[in-house]
DNA sequence: CCCCCCCC
């Protein structure tokens, strides 16, 4: 070829998108197509514009600009995790390839779509966590939220311009059923066993969820599939960095929680982040919540074992806690009614995330069962 | 997409 030092600073512009020989290819077929009316440079800008080089750079936005209207957006994002790209079959039969990546600018963080070769980018590593991208990709409305496909015809390249991220961050008291791109730190709680499910569809998933707290207040995390060995990692007390969370209700007590599923991510933190209990007084407990109080103890019943209508066995045990504004009854069920071989009247105890409702003789009790704890002090 | 709120 003729100008090849030309045409290779053009190739260097989507050199991360396309094989050199690929991009050569297309160049000479581009000349044919021209029936000779385009020199091999002029072909070369061609294809390079048609991989969507010459739209990088011009009218480029920044992230918390982009819109489910946006149409083709054209910006440049910091790599902050690459999940890995799978295949699926179309309805024509052929097969496709589809993986996703989370970038970040100064504004806000988005995910993007990878199609088929731009998919397989992700494979072949040429995609790190850290990297500046130059992108343009067309928007679309996901389930987690605003996200930029990029296929064939779109273009996704490293870029010479850096930009920092600077994760918006959310409290945890403004989180809202139906949000995305949930970026926060905070202080883990408690966590649960791990457990298994099946599915609709027969496969079989694994769940688990963590408590966390920031200083607005607290929230359950619900870690889904391979997210979910991430709770052996970590104990009460640690921070966790939580990015690109979606908040749903759960479909069984109605509790806004964060999601954490095969796009977001979520990784320890060094940051110290400040969370208090709030303790409600006693007085002021109304039944169908989840309260915390902390007072004394002023009354402890015996253990007592009882078996279920389906047959399963449990424990339970009551005892009353007082605090200078009343005086409640609640019932430790399973472990927690061991408790009671802990305590004497008068033991200082603090009783977290009970639950509250109408019990014996119509009058308000809390329930300690294996989403609450119970500190003695 | 998964899970309690049960006893007397």
């Amino acid at each position: 070829m003729e100008n090849m030092d030309e045409i290779n600073s053009i190739y260097e512009k989507v050199s991360k998108v396309i094989s050199r020989d690929e991009y050569i290819e297309r160049v000479n077929e581009k000349v044919e197509q021209m029936s000779g009316l385009c020199d091999e440079k002029t072909a070369a800008m061609l294809v390079a514009h048609d991989l969507g080089a010459s739209d990088a750079g011009q009218n480029t936005v920044k992230i918390a600009e982009i819109t489910p209207d946006s149409g083709i957006v054209n910006f440049i994002g910091k790599v902050i995790s690459v999940f890995d790209s799978r295949e699926f079959k179309r309805n024509d039969g052929t097969t496709g390839k589809v993986g996703n990546i989370v970038v970040g600018d100064e504004t806000g963080t988005i995910r993007l779509t990878l199609w088929d070769d731009r998919a397989e980018l992700i494979n072949s590593g040429n995609i790190e966590i850290g990297q500046c991208l130059k992108i343009s990709g067309y928007v679309k409305e996901g389930y987690t939220g605003l996200e930029v496909n990029i296929g064939d015809n779109n273009m996704i390249s490293e870029s010479d311009e850096m930009v920092d991220i600077k994760l918006s961050s959310t409290s945890i008291s403004d989180i809202k059923d139906g949000m995305g791109d949930i970026n926060l730190y905070g202080k883990v709680l408690d966590k649960w066993d791990i457990r298994e499910f099946n599915r609709r569809d027969g496969s079989k998933g694994r769940v688990c969820n963590i408590l966390i707290g920031d200083s607005s207040g607290k929230i359950r995390l619900t870690l889904w599939d391979e997210k979910a060995d991430f709770a052996e990692k970590i104990k009460a007390g640690d921070t966790v960095e939580i990015i690109n969370g979606y908040a749903r209700e759960n479909n069984f007590n109605q509790e806004v929680e964060i999601q954490i599923g095969s796009y977001g991510l979520i990784k320890k933190s060094d940051r110290n982040v400040e969370f208090r209990e709030s303790f409600t007084p006693i007085a002021d407990i109304v039944a169908g919540d989840l309260f915390s109080i902390k007072g004394h103890v002023s009354g402890i019943d015996e253990i007592k074992e009882f078996s279920r209508q389906d047959g399963t066995q449990d424990m339970v045990a009551n005892i009353y806690v007082s605090d200078e504004t009343g005086r409640i009854r609640l019932a430790l069920w399973g472990e927690h009614a061991n408790t009671v071989n802990d305590i004497d009247i008068d033991s200082r105890i603090e009783v977290i995330d009970a639950y509250s409702k109408y019990g014996l003789k119509d009058e308000i009790e809390l329930n300690v069962g294996n989403r609450s704890k119970i500190i003695v002090m």
